[in-house]
DNA sequence: ATATGTGCAAATCCTTTGCATAGAA
DNA sequence: TTCTATGCAAAGGATTTGCACATAT
């Protein structure tokens, strides 16, 4: 898997007002060594892995805590079970239905010829695009 | 709330290879009186509400058989709770944030200009659309 | 009679929370 | 110190499941 230096990852957290702890330096290493699409299991499961320790209240305390903070962000793909993404720019997604996997959809091959405007008294928050996709 | 005459739903469960007991058409009624999202609690309310008896595990059973077989469609809007939408035909969904109360897009207010082609080996299976809206 | 559906309660899975301990400022 | 984070185990909420009973053909 992919690395990233620590330090990097500290500053990233500090300048989103967030205290960089060792536990939340593992878990956000995890994630922003690339653009990543991960479930807080899969995070927990890399982190065992590595040999580092941390409690799986904590991945999940860390993981609320970036995403809110606007450091990655979470997709519902399915009910199943919390995405992690941490891709922030404005993107879409592929999804293969039988595994579950996520992959990033290249922004360019995606142009809407028409949206609709939001109803009166709203505005748009967000734009959720899945492709759902099938091995032939 | 909308009725719709219990033959009719019947004959749609029929016509799908599923038995129509009472407890399904019940069920079914309560999604295809109209175009409508509902979590399987709100459907066990409705039917509660109407003095209907039935089972948590029989509309949680029947909702996913009834998925299952295209008559409805199940969304994974949030991480939540799924909903249940009696439109099958292919649409996109507005998703206020603040209630999670979902609304169909009019299909003719949205349209792609261009599409990413599915990767080698795979076909669209789908495609979820949310435009998530908060109060100005 | 034989297959299938229903209901209850228990079980599961993901996620959150309470609280005592450990760490940071 | 004083405030905040961590870890464990327990709690929570949505959904599924096992099994005895009821219903459909």
């Amino acid at each position: 898997m992919n690395a990233i230096h620590p330090d990097m990852v500290n500053e990233r957290l500090r300048g989103c007002g967030i205290l960089p702890t060792a536990q939340r330096v593992r878990i956000a290493s995890v994630l922003l060594a690339a653009p990543l699409h991960l479930t807080a299991d899969q995070i927990l499961a890399e982190l065992r892995n590595r040999g580092e320790k941390v409690s799986k209240a904590t991945v999940y305390n860390t993981l609320n805590l970036l995403a809110g903070k606007g450091v990655i962000r979470q997709l519902a793909v399915d009910g199943d079970r919390a995405w992690f993404d941490s891709n922030t720019t404005p993107h879409f997604h592929f999804q293969d239905v039988d595994t579950g996997a996520l992959t990033d959809l290249p922004p360019e091959t995606v142009r809407f010829e028409q949206l609709p405007p939001p109803p009166a008294g709203m505005e748009y928050a967000g734009i959720e695009l899945f492709i759902r996709l099938r091995r032939v």
